[in-house]
DNA sequence: CAAGTTTATCTTCCATGGAAGAGAGTTTAC
DNA sequence: GTAAACTCTCTTCCATGGAAGATAAACTTG
């Protein structure tokens, strides 16, 4: 039971290198696993509507933001942790679906403001309420305490990163 | 204080889409964003050496492995949690670096054997001791229950999902 | 022992994202 | 008012990894 892939690394770690402590492990290589695995758990609905995690992760931005669900190309690249271009990218594929829609802002010709179109708003509502009860299926494995204890902790650690 | 990105988004959802969830977010969304901020914190060590950090996890592996520090692609890419081709190309540049040999193995003329060589043993034995430092520094934040705590609530939600 | 199946690796093609710079527009300093 | 600096987005190039097939070698079965 205990012999799950981090813990077998941490093992070997101990008996290579005694000197070190591989202990960190525990925390931040699971979190690193853990992160590969959801990732892949909760991809089907997105790939069910033919679209990538960075895709839905554009609707899903514009759409939590409120009406009229805009946001310029800067904006969306701070929301989801990627650059700008990563950004554009993204948004090139969802205009070609035809899921949002780009604008020149017209206080600022610089400026071009990505929206929601009406069938983009129709999927990210359907896709958003699939995803958070993939998410919470996910975490049925942990108590309500366990819960509120993890999210404690992962509240404490983002902040100790300043991130 | 709580208006980190988190935090912020799952505030947003709740005004938008007030018959949802969202809590679930504050475990996985954490998670996730965790696991792309620390691969950024710990990056550098790798870069230094010119690695990336998939080439460092060639190196760890074998190197954890113990004598002969040597492994085939399809162990590694087990091990690396990657599919054998991505296993195979990160294997083709550290090969390029002279970090790692590839050879057949004499049982089985399919299998390929990759094997730490001298020069690559060097550069994981200084690395590793760095990165887990590093690692071990990003924890600072949290006490030592904190820790222990944290350590065995990934734990369980890595069983949970059978990772 | 030959034909088909399985195994192990590598190769090819494609998707995605970062880094850096180009292009267009705006602001600032004088 | 204009030239320089800055800002915002998009583009180009490159690095990396997945998916699926090609290749080669070993097994299995009759």
């Amino acid at each position: 039971m205990d012999d799950d892939r981090i813990t077998r690394i941490v093992d070997q770690w101990r008996r290579e290198r005694p000197d070190l402590d591989p202990r960190p492990l525990l925390i931040i290589g699971r979190i690193q696993q853990l992160a590969a695995v959801l990732d892949t758990a909760l991809r089907p609905p997105f790939a069910a509507a033919d679209l990538g995690n960075g895709e839905f992760d554009v609707l899903a931005a514009l759409r939590r933001e409120g009406e009229p669900y805009a946001l310029t190309a800067g904006q969306l690249s701070q929301r989801m942790l990627v650059t700008t271009g990563a950004a554009t990218k993204r948004v090139d594929r969802l205009i070609a679906r035809g899921l949002v829609s780009r604008s020149v802002v017209e206080s600022d010709a610089r400026g071009r403001v990505v929206a929601l179109t009406p069938a983009g708003l129709a999927l990210v509502d359907l896709l958003i309420e699939e995803h958070l009860a993939n998410e919470a299926r996910v975490l049925r494995g942990l108590s309500d305490s366990d819960r509120a204890a993890l999210e404690r902790l992962l509240a404490t650690l983002t902040r100790a990163l300043g991130a």
